[in-house]
DNA sequence: CCGAATCCTGGACGATACTG
DNA sequence: CAGTATCGTCCAGGATTCGG
């Protein structure tokens, strides 16, 4: 149905755009990406006035998808750290060029 | 704010986000940058079950962003071209390894 | 015949308050 | 500190119909 010379099928496409679609997803990614480790407060800190219904969200499905390592600790107060998992990286290596292409857009 | 050694600064992300993380956004960008040139009936074609409204949506806002030229020919039947533009083009370089990834998701 | 406008609904997103 | 509960808003996106 698609030529598979220079062109690529977006097929499988259909159930990733869901996810990155979503309007915090990237800079969750990016953000994580950056940091390594980030918690729930700082990952607030990093995306600017997000909901923390919005974070929480976010992060659900991140999750789900297997972008993004939840680790919870239990301690006084608690403390729960996300991290990228290997697929997450993986992601977050293949928006780069998204990424930079948006810094030189000067919009 | 943000260190900017191997960070990205995602600031700039904003004004796009808004872009790509419109469903069909990215895959129209792909099509055309497949094909060179569409016309309306094509990309619906491409772009499995798209509404029509949906493909003119975004078209339109593709347009508006200078990523999408569009050309209509005053003929019978009416006739009407979509394609890239230089910026457009771009945009679709920086999204391969995105589509690369995605295609290698197999979900 | 091809491209686009209208109408409507579901869900994403946000604000706030609250709990373990 | 790390979320959830609840409510409300808004708009993307789908089905249908219109215009040239």
């Amino acid at each position: 149905m698609y030529e598979k010379t220079n062109h690529l099928c977006f097929c499988p496409l259909e159930g990733v755009i869901d996810v990155i679609s979503k309007k915090w997803a990237l800079l969750t990614i990016n953000a994580l990406g950056n940091h390594g480790t980030l918690r729930f407060k700082g990952l607030m800190k990093e995306l600017d006035k997000i909901a923390p219904k919005s974070l929480s969200d976010t992060l659900k499905e991140l999750q789900a998808e297997g972008l993004v390592r939840r680790e919870s600790f239990a301690e006084i107060p608690p403390r729960v750290e996300y991290s990228l998992t290997r697929d997450g990286m993986q992601l977050r290596k293949a928006i780069v060029p998204l990424l930079r292409w948006a810094a030189t857009r000067e919009r």
